[in-house]
DNA sequence: GCCGTTTTCGGCCCGACTGTTTTCAGTCG
């Protein structure tokens, strides 16, 4: 998608100005419309040839200047100012800025004095203690930097939200058990479910913040303290940043406001905040008069500029604060909306339990129906299963709904293999069999863009096809997502009747929460399923799917598994 | 660079903590 692109260029023009000290506000623009198009459902490179400079200054964050140069970027694939630009700096220095603690402004200074370039020349500085010669920097700064270095290299790159919720929630168990602790909740990047997490933000209620600074910044497990103050502290905990914030009981809502982010959307409320004679600070709401006027509750803080409350995940200034604005806020998605599970594995391939197992387990949890979706025999490894193998599993299956009639179903599903050819792993015959048809690409994953695409589009165009499986392959931190025309497969989709997997395990989220808002656009339908492997996980996993869902503004219609099993039967192509 | 129920020019969110400083700059979220 060129919008990656050209946001990637625009976020390296707000670097390369930072670091020489340019207008901070022409930064903040170029990192808003960064952060604006990346996010965008539409193809840029579509709105510029339709309606050109004008139609994209209807963007919010986007005017003259950065409009123009989206259209050179589409016509001419590359941008004037940015080539100017990059020119002037070497391009090692810009990757300074991903070190903790080092920002544009020392970046110029060791740049400028010492001529460093990359992260091992300011290393080497440092280590010979040439840093400290500069005015403004001492003998601390150089040790800050050497562990900023250590913790860029060690944990670069950020966590799953899986690990970092339980990380968290252990935290959370420890310090709760302070008689100093009135309230304790998770904020930040977290609070609003983000697929990946950088650090851990957690704010306190307590009227006695030192004892709780004191039991944070030695829990067991911490590294390193990073900074620690009356209000707040930031320790490195098992490799994650962790920052905690101590408020009083008056001020939760503003601080959890504040505290939960994200940092593009609070700049938002504070600026309709600004027009209309208020300070929005963690503190409160106050008014011309400095009076406080709210903040115990973070609704105060939306009411007060005229907004409906805005749930977490849609923070990201996505357009959630216009939505708010005409009462257009979604009723998002809630995991007890949810009926079934539409992939999960048996004995059968290569997951632990049985048919039996799983449906008890999913009847545990107040639903109505799963799919087993067996690997089919392509994929080996996972003990996939032939034609012979899918009948015999269907005696254990009609047994099972035997014991559970009325009460349960399970629907004979399997995950088929979208070859590299282009065909499926099995036959029509069985297909049509079955009650509900998974295909998946799991091979040849570097395929050019558009024999990918064709390869799901001949897979959506089988008529016994109903859901595609983690749509773009991705396994965060390890495999990048294959190329594939995500806008082709969503027209495609929508005019097939082929519903969209939104795969709910931490490490694939696929599709993520801007495809499923870009499905949601297309009226394309999304099931979220977990590909679970086995009972718990089948349990555990949801969560992080459903967040992505609300992530992407899905409410409980747009998804198909928050049907009964009837409704459910009408929108499969069988 | 963006934007306009104060403005087409002159604003642009707000505060904690650290370190190098004698009153503030830099970084972070």
């Amino acid at each position: 998608m060129i919008n990656l692109d050209i946001a990637r260029i625009f976020d390296e023009i707000a670097d390369i100005l930072e670091v020489k000290g340019d207008n901070p506000f022409r930064v903040r623009a170029y990192r808003r419309a960064a952060r604006t198009i990346e996010t965008l459902t539409q193809d840029l490179k579509v709105i510029a040839e339709r309606g050109g400079v004008s139609e994209l200054k209807k963007i919010p964050g986007i005017g003259e200047g950065i409009a123009k140069k989206i259209v050179e970027i589409a016509q001419t694939g590359d941008c004037k100012k940015h080539r100017e630009l990059a020119r002037e700096l070497p391009h090692g220095l810009l990757e300074l800025l991903a070190i903790p603690r080092v920002g544009p402004k020392t970046i110029a200074k060791v740049h400028e004095e010492l001529g460093i370039s990359s992260i091992e020349e300011l290393e080497t500085a440092a280590k010979q203690h040439e840093l400290r010669a500069i005015p403004g920097l001492g003998a601390k700064v150089e040790e800050n930097i050497l562990k900023g270095i250590e913790q860029y290299r060690r944990y670069k790159g950020r966590k799953l939200l899986s690990e970092a919720l339980s990380r968290a929630e252990s935290v959370l168990n420890e310090l709760e058990k302070l008689d100093a602790v009135e309230r304790i909740t998770i904020a930040g990047s977290l609070r609003r479910m983000r697929e990946t997490i950088g650090d851990i933000d957690i704010l306190v209620v307590s009227k006695r913040p030192k004892e709780v600074m004191d039991a944070f910044t030695s829990l067991e497990g911490v590294e390193d303290v990073v900074a620690k103050g009356d209000t707040k502290s930031s320790i490195v905990l098992k490799g994650m940043d962790v920052d905690l914030r101590v408020v009083d009981a008056g001020s939760f809502g503003a601080a959890v406001h504040y505290f939960t982010g994200s940092k593009h959307h609070n700049i938002r409320i504070r600026e309709l905040g600004v027009k209309r004679g208020l300070k929005i600070n963690e503190y409160g709401v106050f008014n011309a008069d400095g009076e406080k006027i709210g903040g115990e509750n973070e609704e105060d803080v939306f009411r007060s500029v005229g907004l409906a409350y805005i749930p977490p995940e849609l923070r990201e200034d996505r357009g959630e604060v216009e939505a708010a604005q005409e009462n257009r806020i979604p009723a998002l998605i809630e995991p007890g909306d949810l009926k079934g599970d539409l992939h999960v594995h048996t004995k059968w391939s290569d997951g632990k339990n049985s048919v039996e197992e799983m449906a008890k387990t999913a009847i545990s949890m107040g639903y109505e129906y799963i799919a087993v979706a067996d690997h089919s025999p392509a994929v080996g490894i996972a003990g996939g299963m032939d034609e012979a193998k899918i009948r015999k599993r269907q005696v254990e299956i009609d047994r099972v709904n035997n014991q559970f009639e009325g009460e349960f179903r399970v629907l004979s599903s399997v995950e088929v293999d979208i070859k590299s050819d282009t065909s499926l792993d099995l036959p029509d015959d069985i297909l049509k069999e079955l009650d509900v048809v998974v295909a998946a690409v799991h091979s040849k994953f570097t395929q050019d863009k558009e024999t990918m695409t064709g390869r799901i589009v001949t897979a959506m165009e089988n008529e016994h096809v109903d859901i595609i499986a983690h749509p773009t392959g991705r396994l965060l931190g390890k495999r990048e997502p294959y190329e594939v025309d995500m806008e082709r497969l969503m027209e495609v989709a929508k005019d097939t009747g082929t519903i969209m997997e939104l795969n709910a395990f931490p490490d694939r989220l696929d599709l993520n929460d801007i495809h499923c808002r870009m499905a949601k656009d297309y009226g394309v339908l999304i099931a979220i399923s977990t590909d679970a492997h086995d009972a718990m996980q089948m349990r555990d996993v949801m969560r992080y799917g459903v967040a992505t869902a609300r992530r992407g503004w899905l409410e409980a219609r747009d998804v198909v598994n928050t049907r009964g099993i009837e409704e459910l039967s009408k929108l499969l192509k069988g």
